[in-house]
RNA sequence: GCCCUGGUGGCGGAAUCGGUAGACGCGUUGGACUUAAAAUCCAAUUGGGGCUCAACCUCAGUGCCAGUUCAAGUCUGGCCCAGGGCACCA
């Protein structure tokens, strides 16, 4: 064995072996549990980053450890290939978006060959491959039928510097999540998916998983926003027949309306406004348009508002109020009408101070009775000036004034929810082509699905500007109706390629059928995905929209579970200097260079080193350095060891040993097995794995230092030693520990053996450290033997020499032995 | 404003149940080896104080203030700060 250790060397041979004897290749069939372990897949953007190799890492090691531990792991890697970057390049380039991104997975494939992950490349897949497409539409064919999927004109939000419109779930801050330009809003008809079917379901089925962070599920919490209330109908009192219907959370305030708000986009606001009125209401709506939505949304912003001159009737106490149009109502929430009661909201009170509009109060603020002239009263409180339901606590009176409402049929009980449809269609070429025909005797139609896939055609010149590429193809657009034959125009919007990765993950478990997106028999075998590791910033976006799908399709009868993702791991961003890497900051480390210079064990070590996964980590240039000597001081042990190494004697039997050192050794070896098994099992708490493999490290070279000459039972501890650490630390250092298995002589791949195991007896020291307290303070330490009795270690504590100091002349009170321990001798 | 995280040496971070605070590493300092350097190895490294020096002893110390307990980084209550998310959502 060489005394040196040359990662590249040893790198590129043992991926090789790897390749071609398609060593990580899964069976369907196995005796073994399945286990699948699945990294985010990425946008094929280039090269890779190191946040992608912090990623695949952390489930390389997880899919290995699980492997050498008996089951049958799943381990897929596969391209989130359709999207925007692809086209721009195209366009600045004059190039195809399919041959930049496949040059792009071409590249990116070798470099995840190159950090050594042992992915099943058989099961790759490729959202923008007709092979993969095909299927997704196919998916959305089900989901139309089912009517998931629907065609509606809608207040959308539009980038302009993206030429489409995005999801909800898509603007940032009023801005574009991808290119941070300030969305604005336009009407347009568009595809959507009725996620808010499911919103109740989504919600509640955040508590079946437990193995997800409170964080991620908090904010889909707040994203799908449920709130719940009542629906109160207002007659219009100039308008006979007319109805204003307002969502509120707060009933038990009704007999405090003053007056209601419309939000400026209301549908019936021009029927609602007087002649008189109708030149002032028109001005306003006019900037409402114009201000984009980080202005109206913003919360200092003064809150305006115009009257409409109509009023309504408040049904409780036959009260007239005024009718008001202001931005601050929102036309997609609730029923785009507010009741003013500003006494008891915030907002409300703004606007009635500035409008000098009447109030009322109706809760009684214990505090300061009957005056609300500075601040509204939120707070909860009983009622007055509320008619019958006068001295009712203002909770109670929720429910019994909506029943009112509900007996005298001017209202009901509502649940609301925020979460809107998932909007999916763009106005881009390069993604999934929406299978859709419109026909003008036909009306709208599905593209058969024998059909299927809608090619994206090739005849496109992506230099248009303004338009998507899509519809300057000659070939695309023009069709015949699947239903009478006649002339018929192609949907030329594409899916969002937000749809294409709501199901990849099923399509990893039987990723080449031809026949279906995947046979229900395997995604049932293999799924939910038992860990799921990746970024947060996708914890609304792509983790609520698949776990739409998986409900959807469990509906459709697809599948038999209803929750994709049993756990799920959000890992920290990779920092240098305290930033997060960018291009524009100029921070970034590429793993080209890491791998050339120390090797991809280096990184794969250092990238779980310094943070636990969940936390931010900060790359140092010394923390590498300090890695890459860590493997080259493991391998000085290993070739320095290796002519003692032999496979007869790995099982050492406890106390057969004669020498004590020798049994120390065994011991700390055990218990850095028992360390690192619980260490990985437990939430994956990479960072203290490798401090332990450092310490055994540490202790067997300590060990050796003390020995001139070795005698046949020492050879066999040392043996023994050096197989465990190398078995341990086969996950992360995959290259180094082949090698040394096969130099040392073991049979197969490393990879492909056992997790030690360890004993219980002998996972912990020969002898215990009894820690002595006084009055709960550490004055001695005391050697003791593991089997002493809790009145010798009381003796041995009271016999101390150090105790003494702090006894003598003193009371004692109490004294507490915890068993193998501490004793705490109190004193007064 | 509401919600979620987190706050421990110069730094990254350790610390199953409440039971030795600072594992392991980085950095720094000193030393060995070397003609020299690199590499490697050894030692020290929370702060204050005591001792001629040292081992050693001692006090304080896990964001702040209280509390529970023989014992608190860990539990309870109240605050402060940082990061992230949501938000004129009625």
């Amino acid at each position: 064995m060489k005394e040196s250790y040359y990662p590249q060397e040893i790198e590129k041979k043992w991926q090789k072996v790897w390749e071609d004897n398609k060593s990580f290749r899964t069976e369907d069939d196995s005796d073994k549990p399945k286990y699948y372990a699945l990294s985010m897949f990425p946008y094929p953007s280039g090269k890779l980053h190191m946040g992608h190799v912090r990623n695949y890492t952390i489930t390389d090691v997880i899919g290995r450890f699980k492997k050498m531990n008996g089951f049958n792991v799943l381990h897929p890697m596969g391209w989130d290939s359709f999207g925007l970057p692809a086209e721009n390049a195209a366009m600045k380039h004059g190039a195809n978006p399919e041959t930049w991104t496949d040059e792009n997975i071409a590249y990116m494939t070798k470099q995840l060959k190159m950090l050594g992950l042992s992915y099943d490349w058989d099961r790759e897949v490729t959202t923008c491959k007709p092979d993969y497409y095909k299927w997704t539409q196919w998916l959305f064919l089900q989901l139309y039928k089912k009517g998931l999927a629907y065609k509606k004109e809608a207040a959308v939000n539009w980038c302009n510097e993206c030429g489409t419109v995005l999801a909800n779930e898509q603007v940032i801050d009023g801005k574009c999540w991808r290119c941070d330009s300030v969305v604005e809003k336009k009407y347009l008809s568009q595809w959507f998916l009725k996620i808010t079917d499911y919103a109740e379901v989504l919600l509640k089925d955040l508590d079946k998983l437990p193995g997800w962070g409170d964080n991620v599920k908090t904010m889909q919490a707040n994203w799908i926003g449920k709130s719940q209330g009542a629906l109160l109908k207002f007659k219009v009192k100039e308008i006979p027949g007319m109805e204003v219907p307002v969502y509120t959370t707060r009933p038990d305030t009704v007999y405090g309306i003053t007056y209601l708000v419309v939000a400026p986009e209301y549908k019936d606001i021009e029927k609602l406004t007087t002649p008189e009125n109708k030149a002032a209401v028109e001005e306003y709506r006019a900037n409402a348009r114009k201000m984009s939505e980080i202005e109206r949304l913003s919360t200092d912003r003064v809150k305006t508002g115009v009257p409409l001159g109509t009023h309504c009737i408040n049904p409780f106490n036959g009260e007239e109020f005024p009718l008001w149009t202001a931005d601050y109502a929102l036309v997609e929430y609730g029923t785009g009408a507010v009741m003013a009661v500003p006494t008891h909201d915030t907002r409300d009170f703004d606007f009635a101070k500035k409008y000098k509009l009447p109030m009322k109060v109706v809760i009684e603020n214990p505090e300061n009775p009957s005056d609300c002239s500075e601040e509204a009263y939120v707070e909860p409180g009983v009622l007055v000036n509320s008619g019958e339901f006068n001295g009712i606590n203002n909770e109670d009176a929720k429910k019994a004034i909506t029943q009112k409402a509900v007996d005298e049929g001017f209202g009901e009980f509502k649940t609301q929810y925020r979460l809107r449809d998932w909007l999916v269609s763009r106005q881009r070429y390069w993604g999934a082509p929406i299978p859709i025909v419109y026909c003008d005797k036909c009306g709208i139609q599905p593209i058969p699905e024998d059909q299927l896939p809608v090619l994206l055609p090739k005849d496109v010149d992506f230099s248009v500007v303004g338009k998507s590429p899509i519809t300057t193809s000659k070939t695309f657009a023009e069709t015949t109706c699947p239903i009478c034959g006649g002339k018929a125009r192609r949907e030329t919007d594409t899916m969002d390629t937000f749809v294409c990765s709501s199901w990849y993950y099923l399509r990893y478990s039987d990723a080449k059928n031809a026949d279906m997106p995947f046979a229900k028999d395997k995604v049932n075998h293999w799924l939910p995905v038992d860990q799921y590791v990746g970024g947060i910033e996708h914890a609304i976006l792509h983790l609520l929209y698949s776990r739409f799908f998986t409900k959807a399709l469990r509906d459709l009868g697809l599948l038999d579970f209803d929750e994709p993702f049993k756990n799920l791991l959000t890992q920290g961003m990779v920092l240098k200097d305290g930033a997060k890497m960018s291009k524009s900051k100029g921070n970034t480390v590429d793993p080209d260079e890491i791998f050339e210079n120390y090797g991809a064990d280096t990184a794969r070590l250092f990238i779980l080193s310094d943070s636990p996964p969940a936390r931010d980590f900060d790359w140092s240039d010394a923390g590498v350095e300090g890695c890459y000597k860590f493997l080259n001081r493991v391998w000085r042990l290993i070739s320095s060891s290796a002519e003692y190494v032999n496979f007869s004697h790995t099982e050492l039997v406890a106390g057969a040993l004669k020498k004590k050192d020798n049994d120390d050794l065994l011991r700390n070896v055990h218990i850095a097995i028992k360390g690192i098994s619980n260490d990985i099992s437990n939430d994956f708490q990479f960072n203290t794995v490798i401090s332990k493999y450092r310490e055994l490290v540490n202790a067997i070279y300590d060990w050796k230092g003390k020995k001139s000459e070795l005698d046949a039972e020492d050879k066999d501890v040392l043996s023994f030693a050096i197989l465990s650490l190398i078995k341990l630390m086969s996950p992360v250092a995959v290259h180094l520990t082949e090698e040394a298995w096969s130099e040392l002589g073991g049979q197969g791949s490393i990879h492909a053996q056992d997790w030690p195991k360890w004993d219980e007896n002998l996972a912990k020291a020969s002898s215990i450290t009894l820690i002595v307290q006084v009055n709960g303070k550490l004055r001695d330490k005391i050697e003791a033997d593991e089997s002493s009795s809790e009145d010798d270690l009381k003796a041995l504590a009271l016999a101390s020499e150090r105790v003494k100091e702090f006894t003598d002349g003193k009371t004692i009170v109490k004294t507490i032995v915890v068993p193998k321990k501490l004793v705490n001798i109190v004193v007064k």
